[in-house]
Formats: structure tokens, sequence, C-alpha cells
DNA sequence: CTTATGTAGTTAGGTTCCTAATTATTTTTT
DNA sequence: AAAAAATAATTAGGAACCTAACTACATAAG
């Protein structure tokens, strides 16, 4: 139990499959160590890519949510209103709004007020927020594909199987 | 209501295939689609576990972290650097000392200075602490063994194994 | 038509984690 | 032995995203 000095010497601590087992032996549950560590390593991927992800935007002067949103933008004629971006985005509508902030802020965006309904004010890309895009679009997607880069065709399509499933099971976290 | 015609009508929106290729297309780049899917699925998976997962340890008064920091404590012996910790968690020690303050704060945790090097402070796990993980244990365990839940044993190791590639290749992101 | 209720966007304040600078102590160099 | 460099933890300030409260406008109910 009190191991110091058991030559664990990682950089960065990935979780083991002995380790989850541990700290389910440690209270005599039925549970799947395998089932845990496939959670814990998600766990730890999602949050390196996130930090990995706003690294690489930031190289454009963007964020992970301003690219999103001006991808989302580009993909839906260039004009869309705040609250469709915070749907497609799956962030808030308040969230959605300070980005706007900075991208408007930047001259990538800009609002206009709508003339069928005074509460809607939609969100237009300008030509600088499109060159923007264009600019960037050969490294970015180069270096997303280079991610992948150590997948067949055949075994990325099985991890998207596989990614989509245990995404599903993602509610098992928040459920009841 | 707030449907704007075109069929789609998710409450999160999943990148899809055809959007992936859509962007690609648009700047006539040589990119695999598949291959951006894989990224942007991942992405959107990694984010929103995270976000499930401050819900589940918000349950039992924790943050992810503070419960990660918890864990390694137990793992080692109840008594470990803060920049041990910063290392095992792959997190800045500066992130430590934050977790630790209202880990502390809260009785879970408490700071001893060390005899041999007047520097370090070592965190030690309370007994309240300990308790707080042993009562955890049973819900917390079992929901992260829901979430994978969809997945057969023999796809569980296929996963671990494509999501370690992956994993690898985040550094194309962030090189050079 | 006036009041109640709903919706769009924003603002205010909180959480998580970060980088950079600061303080205290130890180790190395001269 | 004194000065310089390295190391441990902390503090200060920033970025991303959240929830909840607020403002302005629109629509439904009496």
């Amino acid at each position: 139990m009190t191991n110091h000095s058991n030559g664990r010497k990682q950089e960065e601590a990935i979780p083991s499959l002995v380790q989850s087992q541990r700290q389910i032996d440690q209270y005599g549950l039925d549970v799947d160590a395998q089932a845990v560590l496939v959670a814990a390593r998600l766990m730890e991927a999602g949050a390196k890519l996130g930090h990995a992800a706003e690294i690489h935007f930031a190289r454009f002067g963007l964020s992970t949510g301003r690219y999103r949103l001006l991808a989302d933008l580009e993909d839906n004629g260039g004009e869309v209103l705040p609250s469709q971006l915070a749907e497609h985005l799956g962030v808030t509508r308040a969230t959605v709004t300070g980005l706007i902030d900075i991208l408007e802020r930047d001259g990538l965006v800009s609002r206009r007020a709508s003339a069928k309904d005074g509460r809607q004010k939609s969100v237009i890309l300008t030509e600088l927020g499109a060159s923007k895009l264009r600019e960037m679009a050969p490294e970015h997607f180069a270096r997303l594909e280079a991610m992948v880069g150590l997948l067949n065709t055949e075994e990325r399509s099985v991890f998207l199987d596989l990614l989509g499933r245990v995404t599903q099971g993602i509610s098992a976290l928040t459920d009841e």
C-alpha cells in the first residue's frame, strides 16, 4: 500500500490497468478494471486534445470556440443567429455572446439587427473573417490529418464506431 | 420553431462526414475527410466528457481535478509532494496549489512542512479525505463502468489501442 | 387592449486551468 | 565563504466556459 519510491518516473501519468485494478480492489468492488481504464484514458485524451487544440488555434489568433464559430458561419452561408450558433456549437448563448464580442472586435464577424424580429441580431462573416479561414485551412486540415495518421482507413471507421458508442454512454455520468 | 427549414434538428451538433468533406472541398485541399471527422468527433467527445465529469464529481462536492488529486494521494500512501502531484496529474504546480487550498479548507487534506528540505510542504490525506473516497467509490466506479457498457471486452481492447495511437498523434497539433 | 408569459441576447459573477512573476530555501560555482 | 543559479511552492492576473439574473421585444390570454 504505502509504496513510495516504486520506480515510477513518467513525464505524463498515463493511467494503467494495474492502477485501476488497485483502486477497485481497495474497496472490494465488483467492477471491470478495463472499463474504468477506458474511462480514465478517454478523459486524459480529451483534456490533452483540448489543450493542444487551443495551442493550435492560437497560432492563427483564434481559440477553439472562435474557430468553430467562424467555421459554422461559413458552413451556413455567412449569416447565422447567435442562438443557432449556440446550438450548433453545443455551448450556451452567453458563451456565444463572448465569442462574438472578440471576433467582432477583430473584424472577423459583424452584428446586424434583424428587421423581422427586434430581439434578433444576426451574425455575419466579414470578408476578413472569410479570408482568415481560407488562409489557415491548408495547415489546419493537414495537422488534423496528421493527428490521426497512425490509423488506417479501416481503423478510423472502427474508432468512429466505438467512440460514438462511448459518447452515448457519457450520459451515465450525469443521469439521475 | 427555431428550425430554419433545412431539416437539421439536432440537440447537439455532431460533426458529420458530409460537413467535413464540404469544408475540405471549399478550398480544394488534398485531405482525407474521414481523418478530419475523427479529429472533430474526438474533440467533441472530449469536451462533452469533461463537462459530464464535472457534474459527476460535483455530486460529491468535488471537481475532477480535486478528485484526481485525492485518488493520487491514496494511491501513493497518503503523502505526496505538490510537485509530484502536479506531475502525476499532468497540471502545473500553480494549479495544484489551488486544488490543495480548497481540499485543505474542506478538511480532506492537510499540509505539513518537510524536515529535510525547507522548501517542501508535503500534502497529506486526512481521515476525512480517505472516508470521502471510500463513500463515493461504489457509485463512482459503477457510473464509469456504465459509461463504457455499450462496448464488450474485445471492443474495449481495440478502443484502448486506437485511442492510444490517436493520443500519440495529438502532438501533430502542437509541433514546430 | 392590456396584462401575463415566453424568447433573444447580454451582463454579472463563478469555476477550472493556465503563464509569468515572487518568495524562500538549497545547491553550485568561484 | 560569498555570490550565482536552481528549485519548491505561492501569488497575480488571464482565458474559456458555465449558471443565473436582467433587458428588450414578441406573442398569447383575459
